[in-house]
DNA sequence: TAGATTGTTAATCGATTAACAATC
DNA sequence: TAGATTGTTAATCGATTAACAATC
């Protein structure tokens, strides 16, 4: 539907913008100029510019950016005026730390509910949500309109839980688990490797001594 | 020290061949070409064999790469053949599943320690490792080795915390509050901005339809 | 040796930066 | 109007891919 596909690299600078200009309303600021939030967030104003240029001009010549126009227009694009229903499945550490996250962090994606293979989790809550057996995860996402699916389990069962939501009709999942999950193309996976990102770190703290 | 600096683009897919050798080891396979990979992979096998010489080579004519010794290798250049100690700073559900993932996912990343403000939280524990106040931060961080710290902490007080680990010799954060800690060039951050990756996904979802 | 596959150079592609005309 | 700053085109830079000679 887009005229010409824009690059990821765009999209993951989107939100730290949203970031940034989320802190200026905060303290107040009306409007900012490419060069002054250049020199806030470390990049080139000519990337700013460039970037926000991929969605429509928002900015006025002479003048700069409105910052309450430019975080709402940011967060358009990134679907944040939107609710997007979720599922967490896992119901492990992380999975409670994800519900969390998503309810509170950033409204607008609401978690309906919590799924665990574990019978012992079953029935206990995790901040008002309760945690149901996957056998009713079929038909729960049926009912409740589940635009995104959280994957907070081991490996092993990712790739066959991932492939079962894909039938029922998911599109969108924020994959925790090690491995990659392959599904077609239609399907939007968002990969969040923690151990990956610490052997980042590790090279680098290796690489520089 | 390096003689050219391997860019950030490399780096970041070294961790993802790594898991893929290991996995081949598992599965016992010996040896493997540059092209069988790429297919495993879904990259090119030319990417492969670039990012692979950045650090020498590896490989041989006309057989490929021995699986056991490459993944070795990346192993040595990430760090992953030397034991890395941890500390999480905070204390809550996403600072345990942290002391989980860093203690089991991969070894060599030790978790010596979890920290947090609040005081209900100091002196319980999880999974052996005992909370401890924000106060004995500094004398532990000396006393024990500490290589790396994970900031698991609400994004008001990272900046200060951060700061005051890298008055304390730490140079390498695991950075899990959003904002951006802006330290001195000598420090590595790592940053795992969680609703940052889950706007991402959301993006995708809004401008596919 | 012949075949396979690397290591590496050269070509292409895409992303970032610079420059500037348009315009508020 | 003059000054400021955008939107956008052109130039540069870096990363990816292709090609192939070296060599196991």
């Amino acid at each position: 539907m887009e005229e010409k596909s824009i690059s990821a690299a765009v999209i993951k600078r989107l939100p730290r913008y949203y970031r940034y200009l989320s802190d200026l309303q905060s303290e107040n600021v009306e409007r900012i100029s490419s060069d002054e939030l250049s020199k806030r967030m470390g990049v080139t104003a000519s990337q700013i510019r460039q970037d926000l240029n991929n969605f429509g001009g928002f900015g006025q010549q002479g003048y700069g950016y409105n910052v309450e126009y430019l975080r709402t227009e940011i967060g358009k694009i990134l679907g944040l005026d939107k609710v997007h229903n979720m599922v967490i499945i896992g119901g492990g550490n992380l999975g409670r730390a994800l519900a969390g996250y998503a309810n509170f962090e950033s409204r607008g994606f609401v978690v309906k509910g919590i799924f665990d293979s574990n019978p012992e989790l079953v029935g206990t809550k995790i901040r008002d949500i309760k945690i149901m057996s996957m056998g009713v995860l079929e038909t729960f996402l049926k009912e409740n309109d589940v635009a995104i699916v959280a994957l907070a389990i081991p490996r092993g069962d990712a790739v066959s839980v991932a492939k079962k939501l894909y039938d029922c009709g998911i599109r969108a999942i924020w994959n925790f688990a090690h491995v990659d999950l392959d599904l077609p193309s239609d399907a939007f996976v968002e990969n969040v490797h923690l151990s990956e990102s610490l052997m980042q770190l590790s090279y680098r703290l290796n690489s520089h001594k």
